[in-house]
DNA sequence: CGCTATGTTGATCCATATCAATAAGTGTGG
DNA sequence: CCACACTTATTGATATGGATCAACATAGCG
């Protein structure tokens, strides 16, 4: 762990306002790893033995099934992830592997319990982290039950646009099969969801969107705050 | 409130640890009414108020969007639901309806908030909570995403056949309809669905089901422990 | 600079939805 | 207690969204 890194884990909700003594023995039993890309972190199944970080990079939630594959959600700096099991003491529900080069803080599951157990700001942090988290999930239950693919994706879009602040241009952050996968759907099938797009004003080149008719995209896609807020 | 109530609800987890003044505090404030069917308790959108507990009956979570609805879950007493709204003062993600004649406790957001902030005991409980609610909610996306229709309704029977003790013969505690939208699908594919597995040993007659090959069900379906265990 | 993974496009197939008709419950009021 | 209305379940016919298969293009990457 190099000291300058520090405060940012500090300054996650989730560190912020536990007792200084208590970070810092959760800092002491920190590994801190930095990982080529595509490496397997955890594994579904297994049993959760730390709490995961990502500082720098991004991480892919994925599962399987029977031989089948489908990316759960996306892991960018900096964020926990798989906290629910680490308090549980229970198995990971989902697979993890790096994206990028990832520097990756991992925290022994052990000692993030005992932590919980003692310091009261911090398990109120933990619950606000949990409630996030489980809303995210109701959204994207919601977001696959009552959109085909491609309202899904005119809406995963409007998602970008608000994340760059409102930018009418943006790159996709995500290969396109990621994408695919994450969004419910085949690469074939995202390919020609973008080309329907079209007549709602979406230009897609490569990983760079242009929206040149907001309104009409809008229009099209409904986005609704109770399924594409990101806080909320 | 009935006072024969109150052990019930004390005895929940969520109630079982924290202290018995802050209880008394709550069960003070709570409201208690008994709905006939198809009432709806709460709309999606809608502010937190209350934090709702399902003494008796049964309560569908569901959602909507763009004229669409889709069932979320069923809520069968005694427990609570739309925790984490309630903690995070935030709005309704799903809406709520009574699926039979059902008592139902509503505790005041506001007061089930004060008790968090100050009853260590109850804020850890309900992290045990979130996280119990976060993980079933991966676990159902992953049904969805990973598996077709048939796979999950021969994946759900079997979970009924776990919950009612390993009863080969049960009784469906849901309508059909109500079954398919939960398992995403229309009622007619449920209908074919359920035709599907009688290559497997499922007979199905109106609302009973019998299994008369088990071991030739679970081949068919593969059910997992990490999609399909309702606690883990 | 070639190799391999990713993305696109077209053709086809299949799972699931939709539409339609009927049957079977379920509840209500006379 | 039955007749009627209404909702739910089933079955068949058809439509369609999305998957699969295949071919090619493209882009990273060693």
């Amino acid at each position: 762990m190099r000291p300058e890194d520090i405060p940012a884990i500090r300054g996650l909700d989730l560190f912020h306002d536990m007792d200084e003594g208590n970070f810092e023995d959760l800092i002491r039993a920190a590994y801190v790893q930095t990982f080529p890309p595509q490496v397997d972190l955890i594994t579904e199944g297994d049993h959760a033995d730390f709490l995961h970080i990502v500082f720098s990079g991004s991480v892919e939630l994925y599962a399987r099934w029977n031989g089948r594959e489908t990316s759960m959600a996306t892991v960018r700096p900096i964020s926990t992830f798989i906290l629910a099991a680490t308090i549980k003491d229970a198995p990971y529900l989902m697979s993890a592997r790096t994206s990028e080069k990832s520097r990756i803080i991992m925290l022994p599951s052990l000692d993030v319990r005992t932590v919980f157990e003692k310091d009261n700001a911090f398990a109120r942090a933990v619950v606000t982290e949990l409630a996030q988290c489980y809303r995210s999930v109701v959204k994207k239950t919601k977001d696959i039950k009552l959109r085909s693919s491609v309202e899904r994706v005119a809406n995963y879009l409007l998602r970008c646009h608000h994340q760059t602040g409102g930018a009418l241009e943006f790159e996709l952050q995500i290969e396109k099969r990621r994408l695919a996968s994450l969004l419910g759907m085949t690469p074939e099938n995202l390919s020609r969801a973008i080309k329907a797009l079209r007549a709602y004003g979406v230009k897609v080149d490569g990983t760079s969107v242009r929206i040149s008719d907001l309104a009409d995209l809008e229009k099209f896609a409904k986005p609704s705050p109770l399924i594409d807020d990101s806080s909320a």
